[in-house]
DNA sequence: GTTAAGGCCATACC
DNA sequence: ACCGGTATGGCCTTAAC
């Protein structure tokens, strides 16, 4: 038998002592498949240099015998093989020791305690991982597979007694013609009656696909609303709800923090009410990984948590202030959630069930809209890595780094290096700090006709250029070598050396930087979301691929790499401030990778012939941009001490776009009042080149503020809450308003926005903290602290750029002025 | 009781 | 534990008077 598949979903399971796969997937014709395949777990043990062929013989006769007894079974050795391999970029003889059963792995290689053996290496990468890359069956390719039709016999213990049309034992997987695939996505989201895990009732349940939408529910029957559904009670609705999964048969079913609330939820309520939560395609119900957030995986459906992907790899294309799904949606579906109060309708037990009903629609609605939005990210990013869907909607950036490269060694020929053990960990984060980026000291100003040139990928293009990584490192300087540039660490000064033939990590990094110009190439020339998508995805591992190197988790960790890479960042920064200086530029600022400059009377023309004559003189693949020609700029003084502030500015180009870095107009913990009259002073002033219109908007905001006529969602301010409550050594404003949320018994999450405003108080009360109060408290606004400490901060010193006695002014007069309007 | 220095804390830039 | 060094600035805590 013959079919096309795609697959979506891996998982092993053990056969009479060995590993096998099963995975699920689709045909072209959108039949669901599932495929079972054999797993040859092996792992190496590197010889020592200048081993006899004797003494291998012998020792591959001891290895042979090794076999681990457990419970169920006993892993023996299949056969050892004698290989030519390549280990940190050097060139090894090592035995290819293939074993019975990979779980087994670990107490094999702890067997391998021979004086001939020099390292124990891949025992310790994941099983799919390692599966993949043995069998090339990567997730999201189609793929040809020629096998044998199982019917639900229980030739492998009845594990193909699941719900798919077809399963096969795979007998050959070859690459198909690549054509679109469409998975069926379905979104879930829950309501509950309180919000700790499993305390309270699950009222509701939603749930969005293609033509798909239900709300179903056991507290209240509405009659007017047709998607809602009615239950008896609880677990009755619980049961429907995997019954409408089941028949929906959805590829993936994706919520928003689904692994930290929904999932757990309803696997506690499922417990409590004894309803079997079998959602899996084998009748199973979740199960949870361990890990920071326990990842709830449901056996032949991708879940995904679509909030875990945002968080760790979509969130550097937003720019909103927080993850949760309003704002999230908001921005990239111009849509957000229902204005509606759950918990209030909860406590108070009102009976605004119709609004309940809808806001708890539209989460799932806004779920499956993100999943469809995001869902070329996702594939391309599984496919680029090669690792299933599951797991990269899971993996921080580092693990995408180092899944991409373990799935690329075997080009190399190379042996993969372990992981580190957790005392090495924690060597690694104890060791000294190195130095960072160069930052330019910048003189405050206005200034006008402004350019900006910038590095392409910097980390990147200076570790491809150099050759730098753990296993290129020399020990000593060689004849013909890269050298770094003077740099400090571990308290003395020393320079690193790199050797220049090629090592396979720093070549991986010079392959993706390739495939992302590439793709951003054919993407500008017919844009589409894959296309965008595919070259977003090398971007983001290219950048991520420096922070790796100083990751203290990480296989291929290299201080000294890292190190190296931030002196070369350091020296083409103040490199290029040189040049442009020399050139008759007037620098303003510089930061890591970046300067820019007046054009001082030159010309674009001229401007763009010099950066590629600086182009001309740069190493390798380093290339330097024009970040863009800006119409104005404005740099401000630090407000402890007398010189200019570094990353704080703002830019207008000539379409009047404004470009600001971290003033307070940017910050989220300031109030919207102060960062919109920020805003609309900088814009203002960098429109017309003089304070004017500035000074009028800021007088207007003070008359207001002073006739109590600002709106109280402007006066709010928001912070975050980074560490649990009692582990504040100091007790700030936003401790405060935590404390009060708790004391009303709502919950307090780590990472939670505080959201809170400074009120009028009676007596003698001085600390800030002491006038917090709740959004919905009642109190009036503090005149005096929105004056003195929001809006005058925000304001003084960039008018302040305008004045010529600069220095009276913070100190003196002019601060009163201001508030006497 | 007041004040300045230092530390804690959140957030931004790249 | 899940990229990390450079940087700003508010507010609290502490020590000195």
């Amino acid at each position: 038998m013959e079919t096309l598949f795609i697959p979506l979903d891996y998982d092993y399971f053990d056969w009479q002592g060995k590993n096998y796969l099963r995975i699920i997937g689709r045909n072209e014709k959108g039949k669901r498949l599932c495929v079972i395949d054999k797993f040859n777990p092996y792992l190496w043990a590197i010889l020592k240099k200048g081993v006899s062929e004797e003494k291998i013989k012998n020792l591959i006769q001891k290895i042979e015998k090794i076999n681990i007894k457990g419970s169920t079974r006993i892993t023996t050795i299949k056969k050892v093989e004698v290989k030519d391999k390549r280990f940190l970029g050097k060139q090894v003889k090592a035995l290819k020791i293939f074993i019975t059963n990979y779980k087994d792995a670990h107490p094999v290689a702890d067997e391998l305690d021979f004086p001939e053996i020099d390292a124990r290496r891949g025992y310790d990468v994941p099983l799919l991982t390692k599966y993949i890359i043995e069998s090339g069956f990567v997730p999201l390719k189609w793929h040809k597979i020629k096998g044998r039709l199982l019917n639900g016999t229980l030739e492998f213990g009845g594990i193909d007694r699941i719900d798919v049309d077809e399963c096969y034992e795979a007998e050959k997987i070859e690459e198909a013609e690549e054509q679109a695939f469409h998975p069926r996505i379905l979104a879930f989201d829950i309501e509950a009656g309180e919000f700790g895990i499993g305390k309270g009732e699950i009222l509701m349940v939603s749930l969005v696909g293609k033509n798909f939408k239900k709300v179903l529910s056991w507290k209240k029957c509405p009659e007017n609303l047709d998607y809602v559904e009615c239950f008896k009670d609880e677990a009755d609705m619980l049961e429907t709800f995997v019954k409408y999964v089941r028949e929906f048969s959805p590829d993936v079913l994706v919520g928003y923090f689904s692994d930290g609330f929904d999932m757990p939820y309803l696997r506690a309520r499922a417990e409590k009410n004894k309803v079997r939560l079998a959602l899996g395609l084998d009748n199973r119900q979740p199960t949870f990984a361990r890990g920071r957030i326990p990842s709830a995986s449901i056996a032949g459906i991708v879940h995904i948590d679509i909030f875990r992907f945002i968080d760790s790899v979509y969130s550097q294309y937003l720019t909103s202030e927080t993850l949760g799904l309003n704002d999230v949606a908001s921005e990239l579906l111009g849509e957000g959630k229902k204005d509606f109060d759950a918990f209030e309708h909860v406590k108070n037990k009102k009976q605004e069930w119709q609004e309940f009903f809808e806001y708890n629609l539209q989460d799932s609605v806004l779920t499956y809209k993100l999943a469809e939005k995001l869902w070329p990210d996702m594939l391309e990013f599984s496919k680029i890595i090669q690792e299933p869907l599951f797991e990269i909607t899971r993996s921080s950036m580092s693990q995408h780094v180092e899944a991409f490269i373990l799935h690329h060694l075997e080009r190399y020929n190379e042996i993969e290096e372990k992981r580190p053990l957790h005392d090495e960990i924690g060597e690694r984060r104890q060791r000294e700090k190195y130095e960072g980026a160069f930052v330019f000291q910048p003189t405050p100003g206005l200034y006008e006709n402004l350019a900006i040139f910038d590095f392409t990928s910097m980390h990147a293009s200076i570790i491809v250029s150099h050759n730098i990584s753990k296993t290129t490192l020399l020990e000593k300087k060689e004849k013909d070598c890269y050298e770094s540039p003077e740099l400090e660490l571990e308290g003395r000064k020393r320079k690193f050396y790199f050797s220049k033939k090629p090592g396979f990590f720093p070549s991986l990094l010079g392959e993706i930087v390739e495939l992302r110009k590439k793709y951003k190439k054919e993407f500008k020339e017919q844009p589409d979301p894959i296309k965008k998508a595919r070259s977003n995805a090398y971007k983001l591992l290219a950048n991520a691929y420096y922070g790796y190197t100083g990751f203290f988790g990480a296989r291929y960790y290299s201080v000294e790499s890292a190190a190296s890479t931030l002196a070369f960042v350091r020296k083409f920064n103040k490199w290029t401030i040189e040049k442009v200086s020399e050139q008759g530029y007037k620098v303003i600022f510089g930061d890591t990778d970046s300067v820019g400059f007046k054009l001082s009377g030159k010309t674009k023309e001229q401007t763009l012939k010099f950066l590629e004559k600086l182009n001309s003189e740069l190493p390798g693949i380093m290339e330097l941009e024009l970040e863009g020609f800006y119409k104005r700029g404005i740099w401000v003084k630090k407000r402890t001490g007398d010189f200019g502030a570094k990353k704080k500015y703002a830019l207008i180009d000539e379409q009047g776009k404004l470009k600001v870095r971290g003033f307070e107009t940017v910050r989220r913990d300031w109030c919207p009042l102060a960062r919109q009259l920020q805003n609309k002073v900088l814009q203002a002033i960098l429109e017309d080149g003089n304070e004017k219109k500035a000074l009028e908007l800021i007088k207007e905001t003070i008359k207001k503020i002073k006739n109590r006529e600002v709106n109280k969602k402007d006066i709010m301010i928001r912070t975050q809450l980074k560490k649990p409550l009692d582990e504040y050594k100091s007790i700030t404003p936003h401790v405060i308003a935590a404390r009060k949320i708790k004391e009303k018994g709502l919950p307090i999450d780590l990472g939670m926005l505080l959201e809170y405003f400074i009120a009028e108080t009676r007596g003698k009360k001085k600390l800030v903290r002491e006038k917090v109060k709740l959004p919905d408290e009642k109190g009036e606004y503090n005149i005096k602290y929105y004056l003195e400490r929001q809006i005058l901060p925000a304001v003084e010193n960039i008018i302040e750029v305008f004045n010529v006695n600069g220095k009276e002014i913070i100190n003196g007069k002019k601060q009163m002025k201001l508030l006497d309007f």
